[in-house]
Order: structure tokens, then sequence, then C-alpha cells
DNA sequence: GAAGATTGAGAGTTCAATCTTC
DNA sequence: GAAGATTGAACTCTCAATCTTC
């Protein structure tokens, strides 16, 4: 049963592929990153439809709680992608697609001419907060791994996030 | 120590927030899927930055591999789309840039007047191991987790897999 | 009529170039 | 001259519509 399974997996087969070619020492490493991509791929895909309903995406969504969560509702654009480690040119995009839909507003910064503060609306507040709370039943909450699992998982994708130099 | 390095990560800040907030039962859940979330991010980029030089993208570089190893070679468009999970124009798009590249090729399906064929050529099979080995030796083998580790956070990923229906 | 593939529109991302302010 | 932000070009992905063949 257990081989019959893992040979209509995708993954696995190309595992085999990979030790069939030789490269045994990267056939783990590649099934690992191929894994992350498609469980990304999947979960992105549902949190995108839930939040639809919202008039927002993930990227937006992630902006707005970002703002929501900051000590004054408002932080520098280029804060902003610092923190979520995207592109400036992406985080103005959203920005203004946020600011379309009356959920933040664009500021000069008082202190720095070139700095433009995005802050977070009261409409803006409200939305995020039932947006989260709709993630939190339907994805969050739901992650189909045993408490501790999930903890374990969380703590080796956290070491090699460090390696990556994502955080100090 | 411990306390002040989580303390600079974003992830486990807004963890924090989540519990604040009083989302303690989707705190864990939040956290590992923006985490998967982040280390896909950087490894996508990191991987398109390598097979750059090959004129290649990761979606490409998937469906050369596919192709590579195929029984013939070759595999109708629709089934490279089921096989990688990706939208079937998706699938046109890569495979007409390959095309272009001239590393596949596209020919009628026999059997069935609707299907189109693609198939690699003796270009992409070359170019595929060259792009294959360039990303073991700088990706895949130094993923860094103990060899345990790795195999874990594979079987859980594997799990979670299965609870999206990822394969039978 | 349904399936396989392609096309064009719409949205998002990255990069290089630009503009303003330091 | 360098930093912060924005703009336009190029690319990819998804969705709906279309075309051909079953």
């Amino acid at each position: 049963v257990e081989a019959t399974a893992r040979a209509l997996d995708p993954i696995e087969l190309a595992r085999d592929n990979w030790m069939r070619a030789g490269w045994d020492d990267s056939a783990d490493g590649m099934a690992l990153v191929t894994s992350i991509m498609r469980v990304q791929q999947v979960l992105l895909g549902r949190i995108d439809d839930l939040l639809k309903p919202f008039g927002l995406t993930f990227a937006r969504f992630e902006v707005l709680m970002l703002l929501q969560f900051s000590r004054t509702g408002g932080l520098p654009v280029g804060k902003i992608g610092e923190h979520l480690q995207v592109h400036p040119a992406s985080v103005t995009n959203a920005v203004s697609r946020l600011e379309d839909a009356g959920l933040v507003r664009r500021r000069p910064s008082p202190s720095d001419g070139r700095s433009v503060i995005a802050s977070i609306t009261a409409d803006g507040r409200d939305l995020v907060v039932r947006a989260a709370a709709r993630l939190n039943d339907d994805v969050f909450s739901g992650v189909p791994l045993a408490g501790g699992r999930q903890r374990d998982v969380y703590d080796r994708l956290r070491e090699w996030r460090a390696s990556f130099g994502d955080f100090a």
C-alpha cells in the first residue's frame, strides 16, 4: 500500500528519478524543496480565494496586517518592503490599490521629504480583522499536523530561514 | 539570547501579535504558513537566478525535467499540466519558450488530433542535465538541516500535501 | 456537446530608469 | 552623489473565450 501510494506522488517519482540518475545526495533536498513549492502554491491559491470577497490579495493583506500591528498605524513604504521582503515597486503597487479602496492613506513624512508614510484607516482596520478571522478559521487553525509536529516543522523552517540571513 | 533573536524575526513578531489579539489557536498555523511562504520566496529567487545563465526559469526547468524522465521523451501538453499542477495556459507559454530555444519540439499527436505532444530535443537533454547539476550543487545538496531532520520535514509536508488531495 | 490546446485581457512582480530630497 | 519612491517595460500566471477535433 505504502509503495503504490508513494509511486503515485509526483514528487516521490521525481525523487526516484533523481536516485536513478545517480544524484543520491541531492535527491532528498530536491524532494524537500519541491514540496515547499507545492504546498506554497496550494496554500496561496486557497488564501487568495478566501480573500477575494474582501477585495484583498495575500500581498495586500500582509501590508494591511503589518500596519495594523505597527505602533502608530503607519510606516514608510521602504520599511514595509523590508519587513515583507518584497521589491519597493510591489509595495507601491499594493499601497496604491489599498489607497483606492480607502483602506490606507498616503502622507509625506514630516521628518524626511523623500519618504512616504502609508497609514491604515479605520475602514482598513475593520476589514483586516474580519479578513484575518476568515483565514484563521479556514486555513491557519486547520493545518493538518498534530500540535507538536506543527511546532517541529515551524522550528526547522525557522533554522532554514536563519540560514538565508532572513533575520538577525 | 534566544528571546532577542526571536524578537527580531518578523514571523515571530507576527506570531506574538496574533497571540496578543487573542487568536491563540491560529497563531502557530499562521506562523507555519507564513514560514512556508517566505522559504518558498527565497528558494525560488535563488533557483531562478541560478537558472538564468541557462535561459531557464524554474517552471521551464520543471517541464524539461519531466520530459527528460518520461518514457519516450514526449508528453501531451495537458499531461504536463497535470503532473506539475499548473494551468494549461502556463504550459503552453512555457513550451513555446522552450521551443523557441530549441529545447523542445511540438508535434500533433498521431492518435488524437486534438492533442499536442511536446518532446525534448538532444539540446534540451544536454541543457537540463547541466542545469540540474547546478541546482544540485548550489541548492538541493545544501539544505541546512541535518539528514534526519530533512526527511522529517519532508514527511510532514507530504502529509500536508496528501490533505490537499495532491496525489492518490 | 465535450475535451485539448491556444489566444487575449487583466493583475502582479521585477528591473532599469527617473525624479525629488537629503 | 546617495537614498526613497514612483513609473514604464517585460514577463508570468490565471481566467474566460475561441477553435479544432473527438
